[in-house]
RNA sequence: GGGCAGAUACCCAAGUGGCCAAAGGGGCCUGACUGUAAAUCAGGUGGCUUAUGCCUUCGAAGGUUCGAAUCCUUCUCUGCCCA
C-alpha cells in the first residue's frame, strides 16, 4: 500500500521552482485523492545530448516520483520529426526516423541519471501516431482553430512579423496534446514555452471525456551566457554527457546572477542554506559557485568524480598548475622539425589560419611540466625541434592542454 | 492563377559593375584585468605551411562583360496584396 505525505508537504516539493500551476485547486483535490497520479513529461529527441535545462522539468518527475506518484516519459520520436516551434523564430529541421530512433537509445540512459528508471513508464508517441490514418489526422485538426493556435506568443511574432510557419508546425500542440489523451495524464510537467502546448492536452482531454490534466510549468534555464535560454545549438549547454572536469568548468564560468535560479532548479539545497550561500557577506560567490558545480556534478557523475572536477578546477585555473589527465597530441616532424602554426593546427585541430591568428594573440604557449617553465610562441612560422617539444605542454588558450608526442 | 517585395558570412544587416573575403552590430575566439563572475580595454573572426599570390563564399544554374554580390535569363524558397 502506497504511503503519501501530506498534501502540505508534497506541494512543498513537488513545486519547488514551479512558476504556474493550472490549476492549483485541482492539484490539490487531485494529490487528496491519495492515489498515485500518472505524471507526463515529453522530450523529443531531437538531438543526441539531453543538457541540464531537460533535467529542470525531469527533476519534478523525479520529485513526483520520490512522492510515490507514476511518472510516464514520453520519447517523442513522433514529435522530434515535426520539430517543437516552442520559442523559436524559424522551423526547425526536420529529422529522420532513423536519427530520431538513434537519438532516443540515448536519452534513456541520460534520463537515468536524474529519473527512477525502474518505476518510470516509458512510451514513444509513434505507438499512436504510427497508426493514425489521413482522416485521424484531420479529426484531430479540427479541434482547434487557426485563430486558437496565433493566440500562442511565438506563432503570433512569427505571423505578424511575416516570417514563415509550416503547417506541420501548428499541428505540434495538438500532437502534444494527444499525447495526454493516450496516456490518461493526470499532471502535465513543462516549461513555461510549453504552456500552450499543456493546455491543449487539457482541452483535448475534456473533449475526450477525460478529467482534463493539471499544468505545472517551471522555468526556462538559462545558458551558460546567462541570458539566452540552455540550448545545445546556442552553445551554452551544460551536456549530461560532459565529463565531470569539464562539467565542473563550465558551472564555474556562469555569470554569478544565475546562482540563484541553478541552485534552485539544479540542486535539492534547502531554502536557508540557499540564502547563506547566496549572501555574498556570508559566502564569497566564488565559494558558492564552487559549491554549485560540485553538487551538479556529483549529481550526473557521483561525488567522487565531482571532488576530482573541484581539484582539476581549483589547480589548474586557481593555481595556474598543469592538469592531471591532458590528451596526448602526436606530432609529426619532418626533418627532425615543425613549424609552430603546423603544431597548433595538428594538435590543437584548428585550421592553418586559425592557428595563425591564435599564435599571432599570444594564445599558444609551450609549457615544461617539471618546472613549470612558459614559452609563448609568438612567431607562426618559428621552428621548433623534437628537443623544443620532447616532454613538454602545448597550451591553447585558457584552458587547452596537449602533451606533446613528437614522433 | 496574377502583381509586388525579398534571399548576403554563425545571427541581424549594409553593399546595386572594379577600391569586395564583402561596412556596421550581435555572438564567438585571443590577450590584459579577475573569482574561467560582472564591468572595462585591445586585437581577431572563409580556406591554403602568410602569399602586393591562389582557391571557395553573397539562394541555385546558366549568360553578358576585360571584370559580377551587383546586369540578363531560368529555377528554388519566403512574405505581402489581388483572385
Amino acid at each position: 500500500m502506497q504511503t503519501f505525505a501530506t498534501v502540505d508537504d508534497q506541494l512543498k516539493t513537488l513545486l519547488r521552482g514551479a512558476v504556474d500551476v493550472l490549476d492549483r485547486r485541482e492539484l490539490v483535490d487531485l494529490l487528496r485523492a491519495r492515489r498515485p497520479l500518472r505524471v507526463k513529461l515529453g522530450v523529443d529527441p531531437s538531438s543526441p545530448d539531453l543538457h541540464l535545462g531537460h533535467t529542470v522539468q525531469m527533476r519534478r518527475l523525479r520529485a513526483f516520483q520520490d512522492a510515490g506518484h507514476q511518472a510516464v516519459l514520453i520519447i517523442g520520436d513522433y514529435t522530434a520529426m515535426v520539430g517543437d516551434p516552442s520559442g523559436k523564430n524559424k522551423t526547425r529541421p526536420q529529422l529522420t526516423h532513423e536519427e530520431v530512433e538513434r537519438n532516443a537509445q540515448t536519452y534513456l540512459d541520460q534520463a537515468g541519471k536524474v529519473l527512477d528508471v525502474s518505476k518510470l513508464e516509458i512510451r514513444r508517441n509513434g505507438e499512436w501516431f504510427s497508426k493514425m490514418s489521413f482522416m485521424d489526422v484531420l479529426r484531430l485538426c479540427a479541434r482547434t482553430t487557426v485563430s486558437q493556435l496565433l493566440e500562442r506568443e511565438d506563432f503570433h511574432a512569427r505571423f505578424n512579423g511575416e516570417q514563415p510557419i509550416s503547417l506541420h508546425e501548428f499541428v505540434y500542440p495538438l500532437m502534444q496534446g494527444w499525447d495526454s489523451v493516450m496516456i490518461k495524464a493526470d499532471i502535465e510537467l513543462g516549461g513555461t514555452d510549453q504552456l500552450f502546448n499543456l493546455l491543449m492536452g487539457r482541452k483535448l482531454q475534456e473533449q475526450e471525456g477525460q478529467p482534463r490534466q493539471v499544468c505545472i510549468t517551471g522555468p526556462i534555464i538559462a545558458g551558460l551566457d546567462g541570458d539566452q535560454k540552455m540550448s545545445k545549438s546556442l552553445g551554452n549547454a551544460v551536456g549530461l554527457r560532459d565529463e565531470p572536469n569539464d562539467m565542473f568548468g563550465k558551472v564555474m564560468s556562469i555569470p554569478d546572477r544565475l546562482m540563484q535560479s541553478w541552485f534552485t532548479l539544479l540542486t535539492r539545497e534547502s531554502e536557508d542554506r540557499l540564502a547563506t550561500l547566496l549572501d555574498p557577506a556570508q559566502t564569497h560567490p566564488r565559494e558558492a559557485k564552487l559549491a554549485l558545480a560540485h553538487l551538479i556534478t556529483a549529481e550526473l557523475h557521483g561525488p567522487q568524480a565531482a571532488a576530482a572536477g573541484r581539484e582539476h578546477f581549483i589547480g589548474t585555473f586557481s593555481r595556474g598548475e598543469l592538469p592531471a589527465d591532458m590528451p596526448e597530441a602526436v606530432v609529426n616532424l619532418t626533418d627532425g622539425a615543425i613549424a609552430a602554426h603546423a603544431l597548433v593546427r595538428d594538435a590543437h585541430k584548428v585550421s592553418g589560419a586559425e592557428s595563425r591568428r591564435l599564435i599571432q594573440q599570444g594564445g599558444a604557449k609551450l609549457i615544461q611540466p617539471d618546472t613549470g617553465d612558459e614559452f609563448v610562441l609568438k612567431d607562426p612560422n618559428a621552428t621548433l625541434t623534437r628537443d623544443d617539444l620532447q616532454g613538454r605542454v602545448l597550451k591553447v588558450g585558457k584552458r587547452n592542454f596537449y602533451r606533446l608526442r613528437p614522433a
